[in-house]
DNA sequence: TTTCCCGGGGTTACCTGTTG
DNA sequence: CAACAGGTAACCCCGGGAAA
């Protein structure tokens, strides 16, 4: 890449060597203790971190985010840790500070114990005082290694510089070698739905804010009606109240579930005072409600140079935006893994959220569907990513288990939790029981804080926020799948496993599995055969007919509709949104277009088109 | 065992009101 | 204007469970 060229020829000959020596300690410990032999490739993307590392030690790196996405089980760590021990050896580099942050506290426990660098020479700095305790008694500004969270970061610095905050500092200035582990963002997307508005209006007007209730309630109503995409000011809460004395309306919780959302009040609150006076977008989630969204920057520019490691970091958007608007991103060489043992079944059926609605016909359908597809393999392990229950969600370890012979096989993960843990890496089967999704307004919130578009500054475009939200949810599937045994690799290629995908074509998610997992085998899974009756049965028997004729790409609603002698109003409600209809074309591939805005027709989407591999498709 | 009642689901028609 | 979105009412069919 024309970055390590531009690298070689300006670097400092200390950050060479440093490199090298890095290097040279990462090769022998993979021939000497492991099995893990890196392809050349690989070899030169790590010794490409290897050389930021070097770099912001020697004090020449640039003022960017180097981001380095290479897939997880390559050796990221592994460098990092023989980084630091070239970096101990060096005299030279003795006023060099290392900081680590992560993004939960258990992969502290992992770094440390994974680095094993001796005590005296690192110190943890988080909320935590058992991950605490694993420095000794090393005072964090006095160790050269220091591991933090990425919400410490974020707390500590405030809006603040870098270079000013103390608490980061080594030997009284600030640590020179940064790394991120994971994604990275420059500030969070803020949304706050209609419903949320209305869930502090009580609590103003009973704490005696009356104006400030009424502003919120002329808020409230705008925002019902308002047009979705609109602009407007979010009125001025703060000239009326100080934040604090309204955030003292919400304490002394009871107990831990009162907490957690006394939690979220106080956090809800501090947003409306962050967003007070702004320009502010509406957008129309849906049956969630409207919601005014906006972002804002917490972490400040200066924290560059910074090395984030994320494997994701070749499938988010959030990071081409970056590049492309903020110009704050430099990408380090990458080494594609291969997936080639890698067999990805997906089943065509809508798998957001609503899927798995508590109590509903379709979610019992997926809950039988996912047993039965586990005691196709009974002796193996599997791991179930799936939905956290709720009182709208259905539980799914709770309707599973009772359904396997040996539920000790089988483990459950939420997502949300998914990335949290590595304890099963030597699983074979992994079925991601449907994929996250977050509102529209989410998307745009994070999609203008990756670009740095302010509201006043012009209209999101929907093409942009598209591709963020695709891109979110293949972030979400790859560090999912990676849970299990494709975590692993040996050279190049992944280790064998199989996946379970739950998702609708509608979501394009199934479309981008083979830039997802290079090399992987796509098949059809389709684990229940419905019982379709009346109208339904003969809709989609029509369709199949219809559709087996070679060359046709198209059947129109209308010609369905008169085969049926149905009219458009009690077709589109009887058949087109029967739950068992759309079940069933989603698996025939079809889906509703139309030339234009409407949909008029069912049309095929190819099977070349999302990458079936023809032998296995039906 | 047979009969009867009831509720759920599917079908159709008709209504109002909105949207492009 | 045509298509969409949603409400309601009447009707049919069917299966489960209580009553005879």
């Amino acid at each position: 890449m024309t970055l390590r060229r531009a690298r070689a020829d300006h670097a400092p000959t200390g950050a060479v060597l440093l490199t090298a020596r890095t290097m040279q300690k990462v090769r022998q410990h993979f021939e000497t203790e492991t099995t893990h032999r890196p392809s050349k490739a690989m070899y030169a993307a790590l010794a490409d971190i290897a050389a930021t590392l070097a770099e912001m030690a020697e004090g020449g790196a640039e003022q960017k985010i180097y981001l380095s996405s290479l897939d997880p089980g390559i050796g990221k760590t592994t460098v990092l840790s023989h980084f630091v021990d070239a970096l101990l050896e060096d005299n030279s580099l003795e006023h060099v500070g290392v900081l680590v942050c992560v993004a939960r506290l258990d992969e502290i426990k992992t770094l440390v114990h994974r680095m094993g660098l001796p005590a005296g020479w690192f110190a943890c700095y988080t909320s935590d005082a058992q991950v605490n305790a694993l420095g000794g008694d090393t005072e964090p500004n006095k160790a050269r290694v220091l591991f933090t969270t990425q919400q410490m970061v974020e707390r500590r610095l405030d809006g603040q510089s870098f270079a000013a905050c103390e608490v980061f500092h080594y030997r009284g200035k600030p640590r020179q070698v940064r790394i991120w582990d994971e994604s990275w963002l420059p500030g969070e997307g803020i949304t706050v739905s209609r419903y949320a508005l209305s869930d502090l209006l009580s609590l103003l007007v009973s704490g005696g804010y009356r104006r400030l209730a009424d502003k919120l309630e002329d808020l409230f109503f705008r925002v019902r009606s308002i047009e979705d995409g609109t602009r407007l000011e979010f009125p001025d809460l703060a000239q009326h109240a100080e934040l604090n004395a309204v955030l003292s309306l919400v304490d002394s919780p009871r107990d831990n579930a009162e907490a957690k959302y006394q939690e979220q009040r106080r956090e809800q609150l501090s947003l409306l005072w962050y967003l007070s006076g702004r320009t502010v977008v509406v957008r129309r989630d849906g049956k969630d409600g409207n919601a005014v969204l906006s972002y804002r920057d917490t972490l400040p520019e200066d924290l560059a140079p910074l090395l984030v490691l994320d494997a994701s970091g070749r499938v988010r958007e959030t990071y081409a935006e970056m590049e492309k608007h903020r110009d704050n991103i430099a990408r380090l060489a990458s080494a594609a893994k291969r997936y080639d043992r890698l067999t990805v079944n997906v089943w065509n059926t809508g798998g957001g959220k609503s899927s798995f609605e508590r109590g509903s016909a379709g979610a019992k359908e997926l809950v039988e569907a996912i047993a039965a597809t586990i005691n196709t393999k009974p002796g193996e392990e599997w791991l179930v990513i799936h939905h956290a229950a709720s009182k709208r969600t259905e539980d799914i370890p709770a309707g599973v288990s009772p359904l396997l012979p040996d539920a000790s096989k089988v483990h459950f993960v939420n997502w949300g939790r998914h990335a949290a843990t590595n304890a099963f890496a030597h699983v074979k089967n992994v079925i991601l029981a449907g994929t996250l999704f977050y509102r529209p307004s989410q998307y745009e919130a994070l999609g203008r804080l990756a670009a740095g578009m302010k509201p006043e500054q012009g209209e999101y475009p929907l093409s942009a926020r598209k591709r963020i939200e695709l891109g979110e949810s293949k972030h979400g599937i790859l560090q999912a799948a990676c849970r299990g045994a494709v975590r692993n690799c040996d050279g190049e290629q992944a280790h064998a496993a199989d996946a379970y995908l739950i998702a609708s074509v509608r979501s394009g998610i199934p479309q981008t599995l083979p830039e997802l997992f290079p090399g992987c085998r796509v098949v059809r899974w389709a684990p229940v055969k419905r019982a379709l009756t009346g109208k339904v049965k003969e809709a989609v028997e029509y369709l199949q007919r219809r559709f087996s004729a070679p060359g046709t790409a198209v059947v129109k609603f209308s010609e369905v509709q008169k085969v049926l002698g149905m009219s458009a109003a009690n077709f589109r409600r009887a058949v087109r949104q029967h739950p068992a209809f759309v079940a069933e074309i989603a698996e025939l591939s079809l889906v509703e277009w139309g030339p234009k805005a409407l949909f008029t027709a069912f049309k095929r989407v190819d099977a070349s088109d999302f990458g079936f591999t023809p032998s296995s498709a039906q």
